[in-house]
DNA sequence: TGACAATATCCGCTTATGAGGATATGTGAA
DNA sequence: TTCACATATCCTCATAAGCGGATATTGTCA
């Protein structure tokens, strides 16, 4: 039950669950996550290990960025508690906050973004 | 946003998973727990008191005995979760073998229970 | 190849948490 | 009021993890 536990060890975290719901607008690179939530490169780097250590997220290279996105097996309790957390979070004030700073940061990047010719 | 960090922290231990499985039965007392999952008196106690304070189950006196029983506000993220819990947790090997244990010992115990005269 | 940008990892420090034996607290019965 | 049982808390130790600045690594481009 090692994997059961991990997966909700990663969802105990702050910072973590403030990426993951970045995460549910799509696949994005370290510095969309680390400008977003205003906080230290070393610190997003750490969980973002941490996420894909436990399985919740995948990640790859797309020249000198690295991409991240969620992970989730179907029919499987992490499915469920994932769809449960994309309905839920937004609940939280910081969770909308977060998500609109997402918006805003994205649009203002625009064409000089790192997804461009993605 | 702590109340749900802390949530899913409560979910990120062994202990704690499977004695939530076995909350999914019904009311409990502590020694109930402690023998089925045949482990120190204090570290089931230590789980429980985390589980209460994290808001995932609620403990009543009977008597002699500390009863605990699973706490959920419906139509919340934990709601969602839990009921997620109760239908996959029984998939691991670990959480199938104890809720075995438990209705075997409810069975022997009988009439001799701390649960008789609820 | 040299410089820079994007990330990951290291390091030192601090806090949270797990374990389980020992002990304290609370409760009912004699 | 004393005993026995049920449970909570204390204590000490060990490990996991969080933080963020510094540094290493890797890819890109001139």
């Amino acid at each position: 039950m090692e994997y059961t536990t991990q997966f909700f060890k990663a969802l105990g975290d702050n910072t973590r669950l403030r990426i993951l719901a970045l995460l549910f607008y799509g696949e994005l690179c370290v510095c969309d996550i680390t400008e977003t939530l205003n906080l230290p490169q070393s610190t997003v780097s750490r969980h973002l290990s941490y996420l894909r250590n436990a399985g919740l997220v995948k990640s790859c290279r797309k020249q000198k960025w690295m991409h991240y996105r969620l992970l989730v097996h179907p029919e499987s309790l992490a499915c469920d508690v994932m769809k449960s957390l994309q309905q839920r979070l937004p609940v939280l004030e910081t969770i909308r906050e977060d998500q609109k700073n997402l918006e805003i940061y994205l649009e203002e990047k625009g064409e000089k973004s790192c997804h461009t010719g993605g």
